[in-house]
DNA sequence: TATTGTTATACTCTATAACTATA
DNA sequence: TATAGTTATAGAGTATAACAATA
């Protein structure tokens, strides 16, 4: 067998096509494709502190602090310091994070639509069930720390 | 739409699980996942340039300098001058290195199973024809000098 | 002039360890 | 003692530019 038809080899391909797209759009509001997912993510939970969102997305703690520094540097998001517990932060996205996140969702669809262009309908829907039938076991069968 | 839920961000994670598993393992033979398709691909194809591997692999030529250094420095492949073509050499694969590569494949069929071990045997079939006909349609589109 | 391989450089993500301030 | 956030550091992949040797 190939290594190009591997399942490791071509979900890295598509995974770095898709991202690529949407990263070269990204450079207009100057963030990575990460960046967007932890705004949006704030977008949806305010006020969620920096682990909080290191959990729900998976990304380490660390590398958190870069990603908010950023987004705060930019004026899309906010810091306040939680009062009940002064060690963390509640997280809010800003007026003008707001109107970056409209955008970057238009061309989040457009992104997706235009890479999975080939499939139709019903592949797609049977590529996101599996995709998350699969992730979801992966997260139910986590116990280390990795994040 | 949480970003969880997105193309993007599930193909990232299931690629980023099986990967790190597949890493792990492979640590005992002194190798990347990126690295041992290199190897895999020089197997089946000897004597080989760098660009051409580069070229069917998607990997940038400045990277495969570095995988193909490291390759040879732990005796897994050799380059041999090319005498037809002075500029380029033969990369061909030591017999540690096919053992290594017996290793490596059977370990990447344990990782595949584990990781996907939540789908039946339709469902894997579904997710592979599906991924290489988006990889297909992208590398057909695919007009620009990004290798 | 063009191509193969190389080097230098820079950026992003990832990961570990150790620190601070707060609990 | 434990947790939230931070800093320092290192490793891996990716990408661009520029160069030497060769075609």
């Amino acid at each position: 067998m190939q290594i190009q038809d591997s399942y490791g080899f071509l979900l890295a391909k598509v995974e770095e096509e898709m991202e690529a797209l949407f990263t070269e759009y990204l450079r207009k509001l100057h963030i990575t494709a990460p960046q967007f997912g932890v705004l949006q993510h704030i977008e949806q939970y305010p006020n969620a502190s920096q682990i909080q969102v290191s959990e729900a997305l998976f990304i380490d703690r660390t590398t958190m602090v870069a990603h908010v520094d950023h987004l705060e540097k930019i004026d899309l998001i906010k810091r306040v310091r939680n009062p009940n517990d002064r060690r963390s932060f509640g997280l809010t996205v800003t007026e003008y994070g707001v109107s970056a996140l409209k955008k970057g969702r238009k061309q989040l669809n457009k992104t997706e639509n235009s890479v999975l262009s080939v499939l139709d309908q019903d592949e797609k829907g049977h590529l996101k069930s599996i995709l998350k039938k699969v992730w979801n076991s992966i997260q139910e069968g986590e116990h280390d720390g990795k994040n």
